[in-house]
RNA sequence: AGACCUAUGGUGUAAUUGGCAACACUUCAGUUUUUGGUUCUGGCAUUCUAGGUUCGAGUCCUAGUAGGUCUACCA
C-alpha cells in the first residue's frame, strides 16, 4: 500500500519545523479583527488558516479584537463578528481578547522606550511630519523635537495620557531611522491623543496606541507563536521586529500570505459600505452581499465555505480565483446534504383527461438518494397538476429532446408516466393555457408494468395541493469579474442591473410548511434554495443559493 | 526611481537534498441515471524571457521583463 505524501503549504511547513526542531512545544495563533465592519469572503481564508493550523498541529487559536480606533469600532461589530466565526465553526474557547485589554501595559512599554531614548514626543503637525518624511527617493530629516531630553519626553508623553493637549497637537513616535528605505521605518507615530469613548475602556484613556505598537505587542503578550497575516503587511515585519528587539518581549514571528479574492466580489469595507448606504442591496446580510452573514442567508453552508478556502490554498501570489469554484464547492456539499422537493418556478398547468376528477394518490418520493439509508415523504397527486413551462414545447427540437411535447411521453417523477394528446394555446399571446396528456395507469412508480421507456423526467406539483411561495433568484452582483480593476472606471459602473429577480408566485409541494428558515433544500432539476428570515406562516421565502448544472442550457445555445 | 515580495495549463494549487510536470475547477467527448443533477471514463491545455552550471533545471547562478505592497495621528 502506497500512501500519497500530503504536502504542506509554506506556512505549516515552517511550523512543522518549528515543533519538530523543538523551538516550540506548541503553537498558538490568533484571528485578529478591527470590529468596524462585518467579516467577508476574504477574511474566511484568515480565519480558516489561523484556526486550521492549530486543528491541525495542535495548540490554540485566539480570537483578538484589533480595538485601538474607538472611533470606529462598536460592540455590535464584536457581536456580529462572533457569531459568523462560530458559524464557520470555529472555537475559540476562553480565549477572547482585546487589544484595548492591554492599553495599561502597551503604555508602561512606551514609557520603557522612552527611557531607552527609542522614542519621543513630537509636536509637529501631521502636514509637516508628512514632509519631512522624504519619500522612497530621497531620505527623511529628523524631527525638531527628536533630541528632547528622556524626562521632557516622560513628562509631555504623561500629560497626554491625561488629557492636557488637544487631539492631534502631539504624538509619540518611535526613534528608528529616518533615511531607512522602508517608510515605515521613518520614526512611526505609535501614540497619538485621541480624546473619545472606546466601546470597552470608556473615557479612561486620552491617547491610544497605533496598529504598529499594539498589534506585534498584543501578540508578544499573548504568546502568539505564529502571526499569520496578509501579505499587505510585509513591510510591517522590520518594525514588527524592532519592537520586540527593543522592547526585549517574546517573539512572535509574523508570516504574511497573500489574501483572497473572488471574480464577482469585492471585499473593501468602503465600497461595501456604499452598497449599503446606496441601497444598491438591503444591507449586510443582503444574499448578493460577499459577507459571511450574506453567504449565510443565501444558503451557503460553512462546510463549503472551508472547503473552498482550503481548495484555494495559501501562498504568496496575488489570487484571483473564479466563484465557478466557489459554488462548486456549495453544490458538492448540498447534494450530499439537502433534501429534495418538488416545485414548480414558472407553472404552465397540465391535466389528465383519464384520471378520476376527485381521486388522489400519495406518492412516495425518496428525499435524498445520496444518503446510505434513504428516508421518503409522500406527495400528493391528482388530475391536476403543474409543471415548469420549459418542460413543455409545441414540437420537439431535436432527438435530444427528452421533455414533453404532443404525442411524447415522459414520467413524472416518482409517479406515472403520461401521453400528451393536446393542448390549449392562446394565439394571441402564444402562451400555453393548458396541456392535455393521458397517464397510463400501470405505469405508476414502484410498480410499473407498462413496458414504456420515457427518456425524460418532469417535475411536478398538485394544483390542489401545492403551496404559493415567493422565490427570489439572485445572480451576480456585478457584470463584470474585477470591477475594481478598471482604471478610469468606477466598480459601481459595473452594478448588475438584474442581480435579483423575485419571482412572487411559485408552487412547491406541501412538505415544506415542515421546513424551518435557514434550511437548505434542493429543487429537484432547478437548484439549491435556503428559507429566508423573511418568510411567515402565510408566505414562505425560498433564496436561490446556487442553480443545478444545466447542460441542456449548454446544448441549446449551442444549437441557435 | 528606493525597499520588500511574487512569477508553473484559462483559474487555483502541487512537484520536500537537481531525476518521467501532476491534482482540482473550467472546457470538450462519452458512460450511468425515474433530477439534462449525481456517478464513472477519456481528451484539450502548463514551468515569464535570455544566457549559464549540470549527464539531467520548474527547482541552482546571472541579467532582464511583468505584477503587487509601502510615502494615514486607519487596521
Amino acid at each position: 500500500m502506497e500512501e500519497k505524501k500530503e504536502s504542506l503549504n509554506f506556512i505549516e511547513q515552517i511550523v512543522a519545523d518549528d515543533l519538530e526542531n523543538g523551538k516550540h512545544s506548541n503553537i498558538i495563533t490568533r484571528f485578529p479583527p478591527e470590529p468596524n465592519g462585518y467579516l467577508h469572503v476574504g477574511h474566511t481564508k484568515a480565519i480558516c488558516i489561523n484556526f486550521g493550523m492549530t486543528e491541525k498541529f495542535g495548540g490554540r487559536t485566539h480570537l483578538r479584537f484589533d480595538d485601538t480606533n474607538p472611533e470606529k469600532e462598536s460592540t455590535e461589530y464584536v457581536n456580529a463578528i462572533k457569531r459568523d466565526i462560530k458559524w464557520l465553526g470555529f472555537e475559540w474557547g476562553e480565549h477572547e481578547y482585546y487589544a484595548s485589554d492591554y492599553f495599561g501595559k502597551l503604555y508602561e512599554y512606551a514609557l520603557q522606550l522612552i527611557k531607552d531614548e527609542y522614542a519621543y514626543v513630537d509636536d509637529s503637525t501631521s502636514e509637516e511630519m508628512a514632509e519631512m518624511k522624504g519619500n522612497v527617493n530621497t531620505p527623511g530629516q529628523n524631527s525638531p523635537y527628536r533630541n528632547r531630553s528622556i524626562e521632557e519626553n516622560l513628562e509631555l508623553f504623561k500629560k497626554m495620557k491625561d488629557g492636557e493637549f488637544e487631539n492631534g497637537s502631539k504624538v509619540l513616535r518611535a526613534k528608528v531611522d529616518m533615511s531607512n528605505p522602508n517608510l515605515l521605518m521613518r520614526d512611526p507615530v505609535i501614540y497619538r491623543v485621541k480624546k473619545a469613548h472606546h466601546h470597552r475602556t470608556g473615557d479612561k484613556w486620552n491617547i491610544y496606541p497605533m496598529y504598529d505598537f499594539a498589534h506585534g505587542q498584543s501578540d508578544s503578550i499573548e504568546n502568539i507563536t505564529h502571526s499569520l497575516c496578509s501579505l499587505e503587511f510585509e513591510n510591517h515585519r522590520p518594525l514588527y521586529n524592532w519592537f520586540i528587539e527593543k522592547l526585549g518581549i517574546f517573539p512572535s514571528r509574523q508570516i504574511e500570505f497573500s489574501r483572497m479574492n473572488v471574480t464577482y466580489m469585492i471585499t473593501s469595507k468602503r465600497r461595501l459600505l456604499k452598497l449599503v448606504e446606496e441601497g444598491i442591496v438591503s444591507g449586510w446580510d443582503d444574499p448578493r452581499m460577499p459577507t459571511i452573514s450574506g453567504m449565510r442567508r443565501k444558503g451557503y453552508s460553512p462546510e463549503s465555505i472551508r472547503t473552498f478556502c482550503d481548495k484555494a490554498g495559501v501562498t504568496k501570489r496575488e489570487q484571483m480565483i473564479d466563484i465557478g469554484l466557489l459554488e462548486e464547492c456549495l453544490r458538492q456539499d448540498l447534494n450530499k446534504t439537502t433534501d429534495r422537493v418538488m416545485a414548480v418556478l414558472n407553472p404552465v398547468k397540465v391535466i389528465i383527461t383519464n384520471y378520476p376528477e376527485d381521486k388522489e394518490e400519495n406518492m412516495l418520493i425518496v428525499n435524498n438518494p445520496e444518503e446510505n439509508e434513504p428516508s421518503y415523504r409522500t406527495v400528493p397527486f391528482c388530475r391536476e397538476i403543474l409543471i415548469e413551462q420549459s418542460d413543455f414545447m409545441e414540437e420537439a427540437p431535436n432527438r435530444k429532446y427528452r421533455r414533453l411535447a404532443p404525442g411524447k411521453i415522459v414520467r413524472l417523477k416518482s409517479a406515472y408516466i403520461i401521453e400528451c394528446h393536446d393542448y390549449v394555446k392562446d394565439e394571441t399571446t402564444g402562451e400555453i393555457k393548458e396541456i392535455h396528456c393521458k397517464y397510463f395507469e400501470d405505469s405508476r412508480s414502484g410498480s410499473d408494468t407498462s413496458g414504456l421507456k420515457p427518456k425524460g423526467t418532469l417535475g411536478w406539483v398538485s394544483t390542489r395541493h401545492a403551496i404559493k411561495a415567493e422565490a427570489r433568484l439572485y445572480d451576480r452582483l456585478f457584470n463584470d469579474p474585477t470591477p475594481t480593476k478598471h482604471d478610469g472606471k468606477d466598480f459601481m459602473e459595473f452594478i448588475n442591473p438584474n442581480s435579483l429577480k423575485i419571482l412572487p408566485e411559485i408552487y412547491v409541494e406541501p412538505s415544506v410548511t415542515q421546513r424551518e428558515v435557514g434550511e437548505r433544500l434542493q429543487f429537484m432539476r432547478i437548484g439549491y434554495f435556503c428559507i429566508d428570515r423573511d418568510s411567515t406562516s402565510e408566505r414562505m421565502v425560498f433564496n436561490r443559493a446556487v442553480t443545478l448544472k444545466d447542460t441542456w442550457v449548454k446544448v441549446q445555445k449551442k444549437n441557435t
